[in-house]
DNA sequence: CCCTGATTCGC
DNA sequence: GCGAATCAGG
């Protein structure tokens, strides 16, 4: 693929949204991030500040070093190697504390119906009406395709999003890739972040 | 490990 | 000009 006068002005466009170069790069297609960025910095535009009108903007960069006169350096291909020391070189391994791992903490799931073995009190949760009509419709969609994990089998990765009820046969965690960062896939992070007030705050 | 952008450099 | 490889964070 090259880089035709269309391809580049979505480039352009996405990467002044702040899309990043491999959502860019998936959109063009035949592309990989880096030949977006690449391309990117071709252009001249890696700088995706100045948004707001601000004429006072450029928070100064780093100091960059000067090259004085090194332009290309090869790599230090050859090893001096000069005396002949025995490098009897210590190599301290220092051991790493295990890190403790941290139960997952399990979310209820909107099919509960009032009887979790111990009766515990529900958590206060969201009803389920003042969520997005699309984001439900999302998880019901994706709730098909999830791959229903048992407890055990919940990774770093897979979404946790339970689905069921847990004093019943079917009860399975959704297991889809997890948004970066999230516990749970992006349909499932589309319910369980709502970004307040959803409804009231139609307008603005 | 997943991701981000930045840079280098052979092509 | 192009972009893989690599670097440097988060």
């Amino acid at each position: 693929m090259s880089w035709t006068d269309e391809r580049v002005e979505l480039l352009k466009k996405m990467w002044s949204e702040g899309q990043s170069a491999s959502q860019i790069a998936k959109e063009l297609g035949g592309v990989t991030r880096n030949a977006v960025i690449g391309k990117v910095h071709r252009l001249g535009l890696s700088n995706r500040a100045s948004g707001g009108g601000s004429a006072a903007a450029a928070p100064a960069a780093k100091a960059k070093e000067a090259k004085p006169a090194a332009p290309k350096v090869a790599k230090p291909a050859a090893k001096e190697a000069p005396a002949a020391a025995p490098k009897a070189r210590p190599e301290p391994v220092a051991a790493k504390a295990e890190e403790p791992k941290e139960d997952t903490p399990i979310p209820m799931s909107a099919a509960r119906k009032a009887i979790i073995p111990a009766g515990q009190p529900l958590p206060p949760q969201p009803s389920t009406n003042e969520i997005s009509p699309e984001a439900l419709a999302r998880v019901n969609e994706v709730e098909k395709t999830a791959k229903k994990l048992s407890l055990m089998e919940l990774t770093e990765r897979t979404c946790k999003w339970p689905v069921g009820d847990p004093a019943t046969e079917h009860f399975w965690f959704c297991g889809l890739p997890v948004q970066q960062g999230k516990p749970y896939c992006e349909a499932h992070v589309g319910v369980a972040f709502q970004p307040m007030s959803a409804r009231r705050d139609r307008r603005r």
